[in-house]
DNA sequence: CCTAACCTTGAAGCTAACTTCAAGGTCAAG
DNA sequence: CTTGACCTTGAAGTTAGCTTCAAGGTTAGG
């Protein structure tokens, strides 16, 4: 299988597979003769394992350290562990965002609220003191980051037709 | 107020302060005839909007457009509308982040229940093929994306006594 | 008067995960 | 034998939000 054949079943982009093999996240694959490479169908999955660890939320370096260079091998202790950990940064990223939303609601909440007497400079100063009042300090949220892809879809359009010219812009 | 001072009272480097004037989310302010920028105090809390606006997950650019020059002449509508959408945002990404987790649940669960009878490698095949499988279609979340800062803290380290030289490294 | 801690600027560097570009080689069809 | 869709490489560009650097001016204390 060619590059680009590869990156129609899988989905992704070519440069993206190439840029994978560069940063040593995929192995260096056969050449034919012209220097074409050329790719065993078992790189569809491992290029479906990589996306699908960076939904959950994996950085590429995290995939590197844990994809096995056989797929039937792992290291089993260290994947069970990288999986909790990630775990872990998720529920904490979800205490993060539920502290966010609530103060996002209780932001507006406060902003309607202004009573009938107060003119809207007065009321946006009572807000704005409320708000930062409400920051004791900096909360001290000391655990792993956690990256997620983008919401755009970082896969390649799944070619409704025949690419021309990558598209345009 | 100098930049240092105002630093130190808002928690922000100093860098930061100016990086913030440079892009168009802080006006420029008055300089001493020597040419050291004066804050009012004000300042400290436009800041503190700032950072807080951050932490609730918007981006300086969304933020920049948000801010008013008169902390008392907000555009109460587009607030409004800003703060909403965030919050959709935020929910858009709890759901995400709940399906991450169980789908990182359901992995450890699979791979420790490797039937008795299955040797490694078939279990490892037989999780990649389940969990390949649980993917029928790039999931499409078609909303804006939120941006968090990163868990550990950007706050400027709440001088525990006086910063000699910015602290070595 | 010297020194250290401030302040100034513009430019460049950092991270992550890619894409885009330039410049060229290959190959199948017509 | 020409066209156009592929493939190759290395280098540079992108985004966000800063920091760091280099090179220099200012100021308060001793």
């Amino acid at each position: 299988m060619k590059i680009g054949e590869l990156a129609q079943q899988s989905g992704l982009t070519p440069s993206r597979i190439r840029f994978y093999e560069r940063i040593g996240l995929l192995k260096t694959v056969a050449r034919r003769p012209n220097g074409y490479r050329t790719y065993p169908q078992q790189a569809v999955m491992i290029l479906g394992l990589i996306t699908t660890a960076q939904r959950a939320g994996f950085t590429l370096d995290e995939i590197r350290t844990l994809l096995p260079s056989d797929l039937t091998h792992w290291d089993h202790a260290a994947l069970m562990d990288a999986l909790t950990r990630k775990i872990v940064d998720i529920e904490a990223l979800q205490v993060r965002l539920t502290q966010s939303r609530a103060h996002l609601l209780r932001l507006i909440e406060d902003i309607q609220e202004r009573p009938d007497d107060m003119d809207c400079a007065a009321n946006a100063h009572r807000v704005l003191t409320n708000m930062l009042a409400d920051h004791p300090e900096a909360l001290d949220v000391t655990s792993g980051d956690i990256r997620l892809l983008d919401t755009k879809d970082r896969r390649q359009s799944v070619s409704p037709g025949r690419r021309k010219k990558t598209a345009s812009r």
